[in-house]
DNA sequence: TTTAATAATGTAACAATATAACATTACATG
DNA sequence: CATGTAATGTTATATTGTTACATTATTAAA
């Protein structure tokens, strides 16, 4: 698994291209001419893209982007600006809040695994 | 728009009585006996309430909650503790969190309107 | 108390999102 | 080259959510 297979390598560049999140179906659409036939193809490659942090899932809109850090394996918590105009995402990595997140959790006596946290407004553009 | 409606009245009391989140077609199969028929029912009845704050969507989990707050009208900013063992909730208002997202927003020239932010883990029970 | 405006309803069809099941192929590695 | 794991292909189906359109309540003024 050190490289990434068709299908994978097939969505994860159009997520790359994209400045916007795409939806699955979207991304099925683009991809058909290159070989991708079905859903279930694009979403085992999501998965896996998922799997590998590369990609990230934006719950609120059921869209995919590609994963804008570097070296982003094995993070499963997001954090996104999200622009209701242009749909312009900007990911972002806040340890201030990720601990304060921790603590609230402790406080409830409940164990952190991950978070997802999503700001919708509009972008320095839109404003 | 005093009181609920008969439809209204019926999923909201579904969502208070539960402990669980509810999957829109799980409400509208246990309130098939009380006269409701459709999803689009189920649906409008939801985002009325959502719209009134009476009842809150878990984006990560395509579900709906009641409001556990008293006076929750006008928010459409969530905060939840989910576990993933026995899908209890935990709903959340932390200010210092809203200020701090506030000011990350700013940092990047964007207005801040809302957000969504769901931790999962496990909560006291299931530890 | 009619009338007009708004909110809610009923019903059917459909669109969008996601998964299951099962047979097959590629590919790393011992 | 045998074997296990990962990925694929294909079809069907399940789940989640919306559109469209006709109808009925409800409210609040004229």
């Amino acid at each position: 698994m050190l490289e990434l297979s068709f299908n994978q390598e097939t969505v994860h560049k159009l997520l790359q291209a994209s400045d916007k999140p795409l939806k699955a179906y979207n991304i099925l659409f683009e991809t058909q001419k290159l070989g991708i036939k079905s859903p279930t193809q694009v979403y085992r490659a999501l998965d896996k893209l998922i799997e590998l942090g590369k990609v990230h899932k934006i719950e609120s809109k059921n869209a995919f982007v590609a994963c804008s850090k570097i070296n982003c394996s094995n993070q499963n918590s997001t954090f996104f600006l999200i622009c209701d105009d242009c749909e312009n995402i900007i990911e972002l990595e806040d340890q201030k809040i990720t601990d304060q997140l921790n603590k609230t959790c402790e406080k409830f006596g409940s164990t952190y695994k991950n978070h997802t946290i999503e700001i919708s407004g509009t972008c320095s553009n839109c404003n």
